[in-house]
DNA sequence: TTCTAAACTGGAATGGTTCTGAAATGAAAA
DNA sequence: TTTTCATTTCAGAACCATTCCAGTTTAGAA
């Protein structure tokens, strides 16, 4: 797995026989352009609006469930809080400072064995969350 | 960190000078006596009312929330799906099938340093996520 | 250029969770 | 035991990110 680009997306887009519209290539764009931001889809809709004139909401829900579902980028899920996606698909832990919502990329010095699992429970694994929660730097010297 | 029992929670609420009340005894019951299926409010809550006379859901999520942000389960979140709690703090990988919801421990053969990250990223670990999805052993014999 | 399945749109619907304000109650004090 | 009152509970309304819907537009093949 790696680091989606603008090009990757639009050619698995096209080889699944999906059609490359100017909102697709807005989404894809301000997906990727705010990658390291791990943008929700309130970003990506304004980020869009300034590349293609029509955009609405809707299509970036629908756009942005098309590309998780096929496993092109990655969904983080929240309960309050807007979903995030995540263009970089090597496995990492997501630093989440739980004041202002940043979210850092860390990556993993070593991957728990998948194989292990399916040995021990026979539960096939095909994709993973790791999450560490906590206070990004920034935040720890900022007062309260 | 520890699996938390009855008398753990009791102990912990009256230790906070929280009430201990019918509706939170039942509601610990619950999450208790259902560890191991990791419940979400619904259940939590018709559990509950199998224990004490009268139980409202609003009083299951103030609970729920309650202990969540005093450490002493954790919360899962997830978007379109029930948020579930989960009464082993203990370190360790969830297990959630992608088919049938069901959410089983997997204890860490390794923990991954969290000193190391504070000092490479300056972020401080307070709690983490890590979870696997895929399919159960049951899943994967079931027909589609 | 024509044609049609796929994609887009704005607004309504959804559903788990939180909020609200009034009523009930645990438990400390009298 | 009774009083007292801050805490807790309750039912229902509100919330809000996300999904659904039905009508309109459009990418791209023929």
């Amino acid at each position: 797995m790696k680091i989606m680009k603008k090009e990757d997306l639009i050619g698995q887009l096209r080889e699944k026989g999906l059609k490359i519209t100017p909102q697709r290539l807005a989404i894809i764009d301000a997906l990727v352009e705010n990658r390291t931001r791990h943008p929700g889809a309130t970003l990506i809709y304004n980020e869009a609006k300034k590349k293609a004139k029509r955009v609405s909401l809707s299509t970036v829900y629908a756009t942005l469930k098309e590309l998780s579902a096929s496993g092109l980028i990655k969904a983080m899920e929240f309960d309050r809080m807007e979903n995030r996606y995540d263009a970089n698909l090597s496995e990492h832990l997501n630093l989440i400072c739980k004041r202002c919502g940043a979210i850092v990329d860390f990556n993993l010095p070593a991957t728990i064995e998948q194989k292990d699992i399916t040995r021990k429970t026979g539960f096939v694994v095909t994709d993973t969350r790791m999450e560490y929660y906590g206070y990004c730097g920034d935040c720890l010297k900022r007062p309260e």
